[in-house]
RNA sequence: GCCGGGGUGACAGAGAGGCCAUGUGGCGGACUGCAGAUCCGCAGACAGGAGUUCAAAUCUCCUUCCCGGCCCCA
C-alpha cells in the first residue's frame, strides 16, 4: 500500500516516489526571527515534525531541512526600534524558537541553517543567474527577470498580467518589470551587509531557501513544505531562480499546511491576534497543544477559539486514561485474551489513514477505537496481561508519533488493605501540605476503610482533601485508584 | 479584480458516489453510598438551486457566503 501525499504542483493526491529510494530531502520553510513564536508557528512545526516522523516509522531516511530567516527588513526595523544589533536580536529569537519547540516536543530538524550563514552560497548563486542572463543588477542591488521565466505561475495558477493587473506592486523601484523580485538587496548606509560583486548587500528573501536547499540537499529536493501563506510568492519565485539556474526540477512535492485561525481569520501579527507559544503554555500541556493540532488535517485551517484547547484536554483524557488504566491493570491482570488480532487491525488501520496525506485526524479516531475496545476488555475482565502489554506497546508505537500521551509522572495507584491510623493521625494528614505517596496511600486507604463503616461523610472529607491537593481518586472494582493531576 | 481553498450535527473536525466517522457536549441505561472513570444505547449534518446516476455530503453547472494569496508572513 502506497504512502499517498496531496502535492500543491498538481493540486492532488499522488502516491509518494523520493528521487533516491528510500531516502527523503525535505525543506521546510523556517520562520523569520523578529519575534517570538506563537501557536501558528507551532502548528505548522508539529504538522512537519508528524510527517517527519511518519516518514521515519515508514523506513525512509529523512533528510530534514529546516532554515531561519536570520536577516530581513523586520529584523533591521525591530533591532533599529530596540537599538541592538539585528544578528544579537535574531539570535535571541533563536533560541526561544528552539526553547518552546523542544518544550512542544518537536523533533529536531537534521540542520537548521541560517540566511548569514549561506552568503557566499547565495551569491554564487546570484553570479550564477546573472550570467545566464536571468537576472539584472540595478544600483547595487540584483533582480530576478520573471519575464525570461518560463512557465511562471506554475505553483501558483498566477500568470504575470493578472499579477500586474490588481498588483500592489511598488513600481518606484529600479526593476525593469514591476514583478521583478529582488535576489540581492543593496545596503543602506549603516545597515547590516555582506560584500558581493556588486557591493555591500544582503540576500533577498526567496533566494536563501533556493540556496539551502541546494547547498544541504540538492538540485532537486523532495518534499518542499511550509504555509499556505508561502505558495505566492515565496514559493513560485524559488521555483523559478532554481530551476533557471539548474535546469532541473527543484522539488517534486510541494506540501503546504493550513493556517490556524482565529474567529475565521489567519492568526498573525499584523491582526494582533495572536498568542505566543509561551502564554499557550501556561495554561495547557504540551500534549494538549499537540493533540489539538494533531486532531485535524495538517492542510486544512484549524480554527482556535477559548474553548479549542479545554475542549482538548478533555479530549485528550479519555485517552491518557485508557493508557494509564491498562498500565495499572498490569499488576492484576486476569484474562485469556492476548488481544494480537486486535491490536493488528489497529495498527494496520492506523497506516492506512496516516498513508492517505498523513490523516492524523483518522489515526486518532483509531486510538480511539483502540481505547474503547481495550476499556472492555479490561472492564470484563478478559485481557490477559499478555494482552496489556500488546496494547500498551501498540499505544506506544503511536505516541511515538503523535507525542500526546504522559508515560511517565502520572502513575495510578491502587491501594488496598486497612489504614494503620488512628484519629489523631488522620488529622495530621489532612493537614499537611504537602504529601508524598506514602501518605496519599495512608489517606486512601483511610478512606475505604470508612466506606466499609458507611461513614460517607468521613470518606468524603477525605476525597476533598486529596481533591485540594490535586489528587484524583476513583473507586472501582478492584478497589480504589488515585493519581497525581 | 485575479489565483487557490472552503461552507458537514450544539461545537471541533474527518470522509470525496452505495456502508459507522471520531471526539467534546446533550439525553437514556448499566455500574456506584455519592462522585468520577468506564461500558451500552439514543438524538442530531452535509450552504441554496438545478443536473448526471439505479444510488450524491461526495461528480457537473449556477447562485451565495467565508477564508488564504496578490507588500511582509508558518
Amino acid at each position: 500500500m502506497p504512502l499517498v501525499l496531496y502535492n500543491t504542483l498538481t493540486r492532488r493526491k499522488e502516491p509518494f516516489q523520493p528521487v533516491r529510494e528510500g531516502k527523503v530531502g525535505m525543506y521546510v520553510c523556517g520562520v523569520t526571527v523578529y519575534d517570538k513564536s506563537h501557536l501558528g508557528h507551532a502548528k505548522s512545526a508539529i504538522n512537519f515534525d508528524l510527517i517527519v516522523r511518519y516518514l521515519r516509522y515508514r523506513g525512509y531516511e529523512v533528510n530534514h531541512v529546516t532554515n531561519f530567516t536570520d536577516v530581513d527588513d523586520k529584523i533591521i526595523q525591530r533591532a533599529k526600534e530596540l537599538s541592538i544589533d539585528p544578528l544579537a536580536l535574531s539570535k535571541s529569537m533563536i533560541d526561544d524558537y528552539f526553547r518552546s519547540m523542544d518544550t512542544l516536543k518537536v523533533g529536531r530538524a537534521t540542520k537548521y541553517p541560517k540566511a548569514t550563514e549561506t552568503i557566499d552560497d547565495i551569491v554564487g548563486m546570484v553570479k550564477g543567474l546573472v550570467d545566464k542572463g536571468m537576472a539584472y543588477e540595478s544600483n547595487g542591488s540584483v533582480y530576478f527577470s520573471v519575464r525570461k521565466a518560463e512557465d511562471y505561475g506554475k505553483l501558483s495558477g498566477q500568470t504575470l498580467d493578472q499579477m500586474v493587473a490588481g498588483a500592489r506592486v511598488d513600481p518606484s523601484e529600479d526593476k525593469r518589470d514591476p514583478m521583478d523580485f529582488a535576489v540581492w538587496k543593496a545596503a543602506k548606509p549603516g545597515e547590516v551587509a555582506w560584500g558581493s560583486p556588486w557591493g555591500k548587500g544582503r540576500p533577498g528573501w526567496h533566494i536563501e531557501c533556493s540556496a539551502m536547499c541546494l547547498k544541504h540537499i540538492g538540485e532537486t529536493v523532495d518534499i518542499h513544505g511550509g504555509g499556505t501563506d508561502l505558495i505566492f510568492p515565496h514559493h513560485e519565485n524559488e521555483i523559478l531562480q532554481s530551476e533557471a539556474l539548474t535546469g532541473k526540477q527543484f522539488a517534486r512535492y510541494w506540501m503546504h499546511n493550513g493556517m490556524l485561525t482565529i474567529d475565521e481569520e489567519k492568526m498573525s501579527k499584523s491582526l494582533k491576534n495572536f498568542f505566543l507559544i509561551d502564554e499557550v503554555l501556561a495554561m495547557y500541556s504540551p500534549q494538549v497543544i499537540r493533540f489539538f493540532v494533531l486532531n485535524a488535517n495538517y492542510r486544512h485551517p484549524l480554527e482556535y477559539n477559548s474553548s479549542s484547547l479545554e475542549d482538548s484536554k478533555r479530549a485528550l483524557e479519555t485517552l491518557q486514561n485508557s493508557y494509564d488504566e491498562t498500565k495499572a491493570y498490569l499488576g492484576r491482570a486476569r484474562g485469556e485474551d492476548d488481544a494480537e488480532q486486535m491490536c493488528s487491525d489497529a495498527r494496520s488501520r492506523f497506516m492506512e489513514k496516516m498513508d492517505d496525506d498523513f490523516n492524523s485526524r483518522d489515526a486518532v479516531a483509531v486510538m480511539y477505537d483502540l481505547s474503547r475496545e481495550v476499556n472492555r476488555l479490561r472492564a470484563e475482565g478478559r485481557l490477559s496481561r499478555k494482552g496489556a502489554e500488546n496494547v500498551i506497546g501498540l499505544f506506544d508505537e503511536f505516541n511515538g508519533l503523535f507525542d500526546v500521551l504522559v508515560s511517565e509522572g502520572q502513575r495510578n495507584i491502587v491501594s488496598e488493605g486497612v489504614a494503620d491510623l488512628d484519629g489523631e493521625g488522620l488529622e495530621s494528614l489532612l493537614a499537611k501540605e504537602e504529601l508524598p505517596d506514602a501518605d496519599v496511600d495512608m489517606l486512601v486507604r483511610a478512606r475505604q476503610d470508612a466506606r466499609k463503616r458507611k461513614d460517607f461523610a468521613a470518606a468524603d472529607r477525605i476525597r476533598d482533601a486529596l481533591a485540594a491537593r490535586g489528587i484524583d481518586i476513583q473507586d472501582t472494582r478492584d478497589g480504589a485508584v488515585w493519581k497525581r493531576k
